[in-house]
DNA sequence: TAAAGGAAGGAATGTCATTCGGAGCAATCG
DNA sequence: CGATTGCTCCGAATGACATTCCTTCCTTTA
C-alpha cells in the first residue's frame, strides 16, 4: 500500500514542482516552431538521445504543457482573409454563456474576458466583409450585449503560438527603485 | 516546348483556382485540431485511402493552406501565464520597422495594424505583471509610440489557430435589403 | 553507507509514412 | 465522334521512424 502523504508530494512534484530545465525549454522552443521533426533530430538539437526526448515530450504532453498537436492553417488561402478584435461591452456580469454559445462558430478563434474599459475581446476570423457585418448582427441579438467596436486587421506582422522562450531582462531595470522583497 | 499561355493557365489553377473541394476542407479541419492523426485514420474520416489524403496534405502544403504543423504549448503551465492585448497609437506612419524588431521577443506574440481609433495591436504573453511593465516600457522607448492602452486577460474561454470551417449562414440575411449586385 | 527512485542510452520491434505502379475518369484535341 | 492526355485514386511494397525494453549511471534518502 503507497503512502498516501508520499503520493501526494510525488504528485505535486510531477505536476507543478518541475521547474522545467533546460532540456524541456529547448524541446518546448523547437516544437512550438515545427512539430514535424523527428525525435532523433529533436534529440540532436536538444543534446539528448531519441529515447530521452521521447520520454520528455511524453511527460510534457501528460502534464498539459504541450495542449496539442495542430496544423496552421493560412486564413486568407483557406476562404477567410478578413480578421478582426471585436470589443464588446455587455450589460451584468457571467452572461458569458451566451458568447460561449458564439465559440461553435469556426469564424470565432479567441475569446477573452479583459480587464479595461471593455468586457469581452473577441478574435474572428471570417470569409468577407458581410460575415463579419453578420457576425456582429448575432452579438447584438445578445440581450446583454450593450456595444462593440471592431478593429479591423489591415496587416498582421507577426501571429504564432505560444513561445518557449521567456526575457528574463523584462522583469529587471523596473520604472522605480526596485523594492527589497525581491533580492538578486 | 510548352505553350506559356497554358503553363501559366495550370499554374493559376494549381495555386488559386483550386477552391478546396469537400475532401481539402474535412482534411484541413482534422489537422486544425489534431495533426498527430495518422493518414490512415484521415483517411477514414474522409472517406479517402492514405496515399490520397498524403497527396492531398502535401499539396495542402505546397500552396499555403497549410503553414506548418505546431504543438501548441499552455501558456501558464510553461511559466507565462500574463496574457494582454496592447493597443498601440504611433506617431507618423511606417515606422513599423521598430515594432517589428519586438518580434524577437518571445513573448510577443502577435502583431498588426488595424483600422480604428488605434494603430497597431500586440498581442503578448509573459511571466508576471512586472515582465509586461518591461514590454510596456520598451514599447514607450520607440520614439514613435504616442500611447499604449492595455486589455489584461483575466479569462480565456476559447483561443486556437484558425479553423477551416466557413459559415455561410452569417453571409445571408444582411441588415438592409439585399442589393440587386449578388442575386441568389 | 546502503538502498531506491529516476533518467538516459543502446538495441529491437512494430507501426506508419512514403513511394511505385496500375486503373478509372474527365477534359481536350484531332 | 473517337483518341489522347492529364489527373487522381487505390493496393502493395519499402523504408524510416516512433515506441518499447533493458541495462547502466546518477541522485536522493533513510
Amino acid at each position: 500500500m503507497p503512502n498516501p502523504e508520499k503520493t501526494e508530494a510525488v504528485q505535486n512534484k510531477r505536476q507543478e514542482a518541475r521547474p522545467l530545465d533546460a532540456f524541456d525549454r529547448k524541446i518546448l522552443g523547437e516544437l512550438a516552431v515545427d512539430a514535424g521533426l523527428s525525435y532523433a533530430e529533436l534529440g540532436n538539437r536538444a543534446g539528448l538521445s531519441a529515447p530521452a526526448v521521447h520520454e520528455r515530450v511524453k511527460r510534457l504532453r501528460a502534464t498539459g504543457r504541450i495542449r496539442g498537436t495542430v496544423a496552421v492553417l493560412d486564413g486568407p488561402a483557406t476562404g477567410k482573409p478578413f480578421l478582426a478584435f471585436v470589443h464588446v461591452d455587455s450589460t451584468g456580469w457571467g452572461k458569458t454563456q451566451e458568447l460561449l454559445a458564439l465559440s461553435e462558430l469556426p469564424e470565432v478563434e479567441e475569446v477573452h474576458s479583459v480587464a479595461g474599459d471593455t468586457c469581452m475581446l473577441l478574435k474572428v476570423r471570417c470569409a468577407s466583409s458581410r460575415a463579419l457585418e453578420g457576425l456582429l448582427a448575432r452579438l447584438y441579438a445578445l440581450p446583454s450585449v450593450k456595444a462593440t467596436r471592431s478593429y479591423v486587421v489591415l496587416s498582421t506582422f507577426l501571429e504564432r503560438t505560444p513561445q518557449a522562450g521567456i526575457t528574463s531582462a523584462l522583469e529587471e531595470a523596473p520604472l522605480v527603485a526596485p523594492s527589497r522583497e525581491t533580492p538578486a
